[in-house]
DNA sequence: AGCTAGTTTATAATTATTCTAAAGTGAGGT
DNA sequence: ACCTCACTTTAGAATAATTATAAACTAGCT
C-alpha cells in the first residue's frame, strides 16, 4: 500500500477526513527515523522547504490540535510562550535547554520515580513528565 | 520594623531600587501565607482588587521578570501560552489540571527520583522539575 | 453528477508580551 | 533641603502567537 494510502487511512479511523493538507502534514510529521519536536512556524517552514504547495497557517494549527486530539502528537512542557509538539506520544521525559530553547528525549530508562503521590480526589493522572532544564556549565 | 521597610531591605539587597511599584508588587506576592500561582494578569487583577493605586502593565511585566531574575520567582512549566509563576522558589513539583488551567503544588517528599539521567557535555543541570496532568476521573 | 457537512483559506480579531521614548523618582553628593 | 542623574515607570505602539470569521472548496456519500 503506498504511503498516502497508509497515512489516509490512519487519518479516517482517528474520524479525521484524509485531505490533501492533512495528509501532507501527516507525512512531515510522522514519516521520519527520529521523533520530532516543533512549533507550529518551524512545521510550517519544513513543509515550505521542501517544495510542497504551501498549507495556510490556520490550516497548520487546525491540523496539529486535531492531531493531538487523536493522541499523534503530545505537547510538551515548557517555560516559553509559544507551543511545543511531540510526535513520542509515549510517556518520557525532556531535557530543555533555556538559552537556546533546544528539546531533547531523555531516554525513558534514564528516568525512575520511586514514589509519586496520588491525584486530587475527583482526578485522575492524564500525563507525568520530568523536564530538566539546563544551563551552561 | 515595618514590612514596607523590610521588603524596601529585601529589594535593595538584591539591586532593585524599592520603588512604590516595585514594594506593592512585592507586598502582593511575598506578604501571603501560601504560595502563590500566578499570571501576570491575576497579578494585575490582585492589585487593583486591594484598592490600590493601579500599575502598568509593562511595570509588572518588567517587575516580575527583575524578581525572577533575583531569584525571588520562578517559572512554572505549562502547556499554556501564557507565562505561570511561583512564589515558592524551592525544588519542587506541580499538579496541572489541563481543564482548569490550575496549578498546585506537591509536596516536595510525596515525589521520588530514583534514577535521574546525566546532562548533556558542556551544559549542567539547572531545575527538574516533575509536571503531572491531571483530567476529570 | 450533485449534495452536504466537514475543511481550508485569507484576513481580521484577539491575546500575551515587548518596545519606545517621554516623564517621574530614589539616592548620593552638596 | 536641593541637584543631578541613572534607573524606573508609563501610555501607547509594535510584535508575536493564536483563534475567529465567513466565504470558497472538497471528500464521501447517494
Amino acid at each position: 500500500m503506498s504511503i498516502k494510502k497508509n497515512i489516509a487511512n490512519k487519518l479516517r479511523t482517528s474520524g479525521l477526513r484524509p485531505t490533501n493538507q492533512r495528509i501532507l502534514i501527516a507525512k512531515n510529521l510522522f514519516e521520519r527515523d527520529n521523533t520530532f519536536h516543533f512549533t507550529v512556524e518551524t512545521l510550517n517552514r519544513e513543509i515550505n522547504k521542501n517544495g510542497n504547495k504551501k498549507i495556510s497557517l490556520a490550516t497548520i494549527y487546525n491540523t496539529v490540535e486535531a492531531f493531538k486530539k487523536a493522541g499523534h502528537l503530545k505537547k510538551i512542557l515548557t517555560s516559553n510562550t509559544k507551543s511545543y509538539y511531540d510526535t513520542n506520544i509515549r510517556s518520557h521525559h525532556h531535557f530543555y535547554d533555556d538559552e537556546t530553547k533546544e528539546l531533547t528525549d531523555i531516554d525513558y530508562q534514564k528516568v525512575k520515580l520511586s514514589k509519586i503521590p496520588n491525584p486530587p480526589k475527583g482526578k485522575k493522572i492524564k500525563n507525568l513528565e520530568v523536564v530538566i532544564s539546563l544551563q551552561k556549565l
